[in-house]
DNA sequence: ATTTCTCAAAGTGTATACACTTTTTGAGAT
DNA sequence: ATCTCAAAAAGTGTATACACTTTGAGAAAT
């Protein structure tokens, strides 16, 4: 094949995290090398670049030999995604609310916009995508690179998370709660802050079925 | 080749992580395929493999139709990487101090102990390794697997900065700053455990040559 | 009917071949 | 001497070939 621009293994990343994320690929699922390579019309030397990312990324587990499946995360693993989120947030939250200008704060502010009309259109995939895009966009706003592919990370695990486990709409009070996040930031109110953000993130967890 | 065992990549980048490590090869120097193909017995299809790895890892930097260049992370870098271990090094403290068991405890002053070992017998880069481990040491004792494989991200990031940065013996503290940390554990002291644990990764942010 | 064995089919792991890009080199112009 | 530029050399990116492993279906034995 002529070689392609250096985004078609980022291409087929997103296209089978998309297809994980949005539940058209089953937890367990068996990903067959030649099948995607004959599907994205290319060799099978991209897929498993694709493969391996995204089990770098957890999305997908590989076991020597027999292949890669996607991931199903045990509510073991989902519990510790949650306390390292817990931990990492609290933190973030705090350093924000002492070094954030008032424009950072006015991008929060835009961004639980965009929630709002994710939300009353019902745009379902929509509004998933913006309620974890809150966390790593404070992260982008402090301008720590570090910390924001780090939450990225984490959220990518819980997307897939909270679709095995959580209770049909759910996280329908995420929306008004990141509100009030940003409320308590504006306001400077560290302790607020920190306690809304930890309910929040609670509350996430908690709507998952036991 | 005939079918190695299935770690013979993963025997690769550790070769080359110490490498890098060690400094045996500098930060800037480019690692090229074949020659590294050649130098373990395998083809280039290993070694991209393990490349691969290593950039995830931000040991190395990959550049497009150039080839992979060993990371050189900036200070900004390095502010933003110590920032993130500060927010998520305080939660997993508090998180450590409200539930590990006497024998949790008992196990960090045993990694105390090793740590004392290396110091007296000056074994650099024992040491070097024991220092960073403390800190993966508490994720693991926690049973959080989550929060220790990021835990072990951020210090080999941090391996690589100091090894760049750090001046000579600067580090000498930590061991002393972990003992007197275990100490706060063990007397269930959160605030000093926590102010200790922050002053500690401030110490050998500030080691850092400016 | 059930179990075990064998072997072909399907699939993954590694090496190699080939296509394309970047870098280096050196001859010719100035 | 220095600059320019073409072309070879070196190197990366992708496809394909081949080696090995797992899986599953059916035959043979019980």
């Amino acid at each position: 094949m002529r070689r392609m621009d250096s985004t078609t293994t980022g291409f087929i990343v997103e296209t089978l995290t998309r297809s994980i994320v949005e539940h058209r690929l089953q937890p367990g699922a068996k990903l067959v090398e030649q099948t995607l390579a004959d599907q994205f019309g290319v060799s099978r030397t991209l897929i498993r670049q694709a493969l391996f990312k995204l089990s770098q990324n957890r999305l997908i587990r590989k076991e020597p030999a027999r292949g890669a499946f996607v991931a199903a995360p045990s509510m073991a693993e989902a519990k510790q995604v949650f306390d390292v989120r817990r931990m990492l947030e609290a933190g973030m939250t705090q350093a924000f609310i002492r070094q954030a200008t008032p424009q950072q704060i006015n991008a929060l502010k835009d961004h639980i916009a965009e929630e709002s009309a994710a939300v009353m259109r019902g745009d379902i995939p929509g509004r998933t995508v913006l309620l974890g895009d809150f966390h790593v966009r404070m992260a982008q706003l402090m301008g720590n690179e570090v910390l924001a592919h780090m939450l990225m990370d984490l959220l990518s695990r819980c997307a897939l998370i909270t679709l095995m486990y959580q209770s049909a709409g759910a996280a329908e009070h995420s929306h008004e709660e990141h509100a009030a996040i940003v409320q308590a930031l504006e306001a400077r109110d560290e302790a607020r802050a920190l306690l809304l953000m930890d309910e929040h993130l609670r509350n996430v967890e908690a709507s998952l079925t036991l």
